[in-house]
DNA sequence: TTGACACTAGACCGACCGGTCTATAGATTT
DNA sequence: AAATCTATAGACCGGTCGGTCTAGTGTCAA
């Protein structure tokens, strides 16, 4: 059984691209169904074919496949980069180049839904909660193996997380990379300077 | 000549605060004209009188005056309490207090329409660079004083915006403080860390 | 060959969007 | 009193929104 549904799964997952896609670029509220589905060359019935919860079905569908995605790159680059704080200096430096390379269009994929998001919409609150969280417990863990205590590995990944994302959101609305720049090269010198502090 | 214009002031400011708590709540796209004027108890036309240019030339009228608001909010922050590090943390914690008081509602009202805008919103952009360029500088000049050289206080004030802005972004989807808190807290000790291991 | 099924296709819908326009009320000036 | 101006008020507009519905197409199994 070889690809028993090659048609689907071609257009499935051209409309969770073009998902995220945008909501990288606008968010959720931001783009329209028929820019979306013209976007991933798509009628309509397809969509509710394939996502009978509609738009925020896919957009559910799209933050978790970002995620997983996005795991599997952190996992690569802690397999060549040993070292969390190096390997999380180029994590944050290649996110830094694409929202540049994209004229400050392309930024975080999870962060505008977010703060789109009311107490209401239950599943998708649910969907970027739980992503956030996997991306925290992804670089705690990373943290532990180089040797940092649980509760503190825990709070550095929390911080981490949150500088990345608010320097994005800095570095979009200034057109320009320095405000990333600077929160994260001041992040990972602290980092240094503790560890450094820590066990010379 | 004592208040020339009553009508007037008292609705462009009910219009202004309708907006910001908008924004805090849903962002620019996700409020529509028709409940923002509800909520204010005006009338379309009232808005258009008072901003020609519409939703957008009020929400700018928003950003800036909730920075105005902010920074006003922080010089007496920093008066009443002198070491910036501290004041910070307090600072953070009744962002905190509030985005959980209102059932993780009001989060920042910069950040959503910060991440709603494409670079095609000129004027909106400039008003949100302009209202973080201010509250970064605001912070460095507080870390100066505190003795920091000039290029590390803004590197740090960057840092702790940005953290500060993630931290409630995690928050809000998690409906828990925990993230925020996390955050801040590492935040703030690697921050004490290090002026007691540069200068003891 | 036929029926079932998964998928594609897009016309169509009511609701709501942001924005414009005209009418009016009240205060001020002449 | 007439004219003027600011501010309020809301009917109205074309366009777009997310979503539904029916029709058609290709591929299987029986």
């Amino acid at each position: 059984m070889p690809d028993p549904q090659v048609p689907t799964a071609g257009t499935r997952e051209r409309l969770i691209a073009a998902m995220t896609d945008a909501l990288r670029r606008r968010g959720l509220h931001g783009i329209g169904l028929t820019e979306l589905l013209a976007q991933a060359g798509a009628p309509k019935g397809v969509l509710y074919h394939h996502f009978p919860g509609g738009k925020t079905e896919l957009a559910i569908a799209a933050i978790d496949h970002v995620m997983d995605r996005m795991l599997l790159g952190l996992d690569a680059l802690l397999t060549r980069i040993p070292d969390p704080v190096e390997a999380l200096r180029h994590w944050m430096t290649s996110a830094t180049a694409r929202l540049r390379d994209t004229g400050f269009e392309c930024g975080c994929p999870l962060a505008t839904v977010a703060l789109e998001t009311t107490p209401d919409d239950l599943l998708l609150r649910a969907a970027l909660d739980r992503a956030f969280a996997r991306m925290r417990e992804r670089i705690a863990q990373a943290l532990e193996q180089g040797g940092e205590p649980h509760a503190s590995a825990h709070g550095l990944a929390a911080l981490i997380v949150a500088a990345y994302e608010g320097g994005l959101l800095q570095a979009r609305v200034a057109q320009s990379t320095q405000p990333i720049e600077q929160a994260t090269h001041t992040l990972l010198s602290l980092l240094t300077l503790r560890s450094q502090g820590a066990r010379p």
